[in-house]
DNA sequence: GAATATTTGTCCGTATGTATA
DNA sequence: CTATACATACGGACAAATATT
């Protein structure tokens, strides 16, 4: 079933790591050597390449080589990108994954987040108030993203950016269409999140991530 | 940047979804066709399709051709074992993870959940109390995942599977390595997991969640 | 800075194994 | 069983980008 011949490569390279001989930031030995070492063409040891890039473990430098990587987030925008795309998965379900997240994130966050950092996200709330509907949209984003980044968890750091990533026009689309009321709840559940962050209550500020999505949940199901 | 040749065809495969031309189940053009229709090597042609199979969206089947498809957790699976062997990501931000997604699978089931579905998670947990280790993993395993299964959110339980297959060894050792009193303290969580179900308790459901992963962590950090 | 070697990117032609009508 | 269509894999060639001397 899934003996074909790239796989060959990619247990190589797994093997050349766990024996501790490459790792992160590092050049894997050129095309050429790879498919005369592990007899085969070079052609499959192209395929193997492309699987692992698309699995975000290596980058390839035209010119230069193959190295090892660690980005994770192409992976799930475009995998999850393309699920939405066959309607294999609805925009709601993706929504409950970010809900999740996200709650988690700022449990995270609540033991995590610096004093700079509380510093920056108070800034950000505060032009939220009086700003423009564009300069809203972006202050509103930096706000979530400083929470995700506040929760110093890479897995789910990389899994947000991926959503993001996926999102960025929906949610300008809503937030333009909003009313004042709507917007005005967001406001507050944002203001909240970070009251209960000053605070360190964990449980509140949860509440305020969910009363955040039902918010956004409300919408989508009323469109 | 990212103008390499191989992107024509899976831009030309999800323009064709777009129109509506092609959609799951279906049967792409082959190889050749493609190579000739896009003017490429079938190489190139090759290398997208490696790319798009690795993001779950098709399956190449030989001497018949490439279908779409729709199946998210082998990407997951391998990029998160990847990271993990890497040391781009630690166990405990996966541990992390899962309890955000459990979590919300959670409280997605209490809404969702049958009766035969309640009926079978009883018996799930009536035999973790008498039977053997072994036994004891398995219906431990079938127990979370019947909760996820319950959720109805199809990302979150493509996740859950892939988050699954890389902590199946992970999962026995722990348990195997339990102390009795662990072992009885997870099981209390399971026990209060479906009490609060019964009871359509989703905040007290999801604070069980939340012990138990606190025992897992527990022991994670201990080891 | 220029010439040269190395390495990835892309192409073509061909042979083989597999599924399907 | 045969013929056709298709994916899988190989080897050789040249172009383009990069690294090295």
């Amino acid at each position: 079933m899934e003996d074909r011949e790239y796989r060959k490569v990619i247990e190589y390279v797994k093997n050349e790591i766990k024996q501790g001989r490459i790792q992160l930031e590092d050049k894997l030995p050129a095309e050429r050597i790879m498919a005369e070492e592990l007899d085969m063409s070079r052609g499959s040891v192209r395929e193997a390449l492309r699987t692992m890039e698309n699995m975000g473990m290596l980058e390839s430098r035209q010119g230069s080589g193959n190295y090892l990587t660690g980005n994770l987030n192409k992976v799930f925008a475009e995998s999850i990108g393309m699920m939405l795309l066959l309607k294999r998965i609805s925009h709601s379900e993706v929504n409950s994954l970010r809900r999740a997240i996200e709650t988690e994130a700022y449990a995270l966050a609540v033991q995590n987040i610096s004093d700079s950092q509380i510093e920056q996200l108070k800034a950000m709330l505060k032009s939220m108030r009086t700003a423009e509907i564009d300069e809203m949209i972006l202050k509103d984003k930096e706000f979530h993203y400083q929470m995700i980044i506040a929760s110093e968890n890479h897995l789910i750091i990389s899994i947000m950016e991926a959503l993001e990533e996926i999102y960025t026009d929906s949610v300008e689309y809503m937030l333009k269409n909003a009313s004042e009321e709507m917007k005005h709840r967001l406001f507050l559940s944002h203001e909240k999140m970070l009251d209960s962050m000053l605070r360190k209550d964990e449980s509140a500020g949860k509440r305020a991530v969910n009363e955040h999505y039902d918010i956004i949940k409300f919408w989508y199901d009323k469109e």
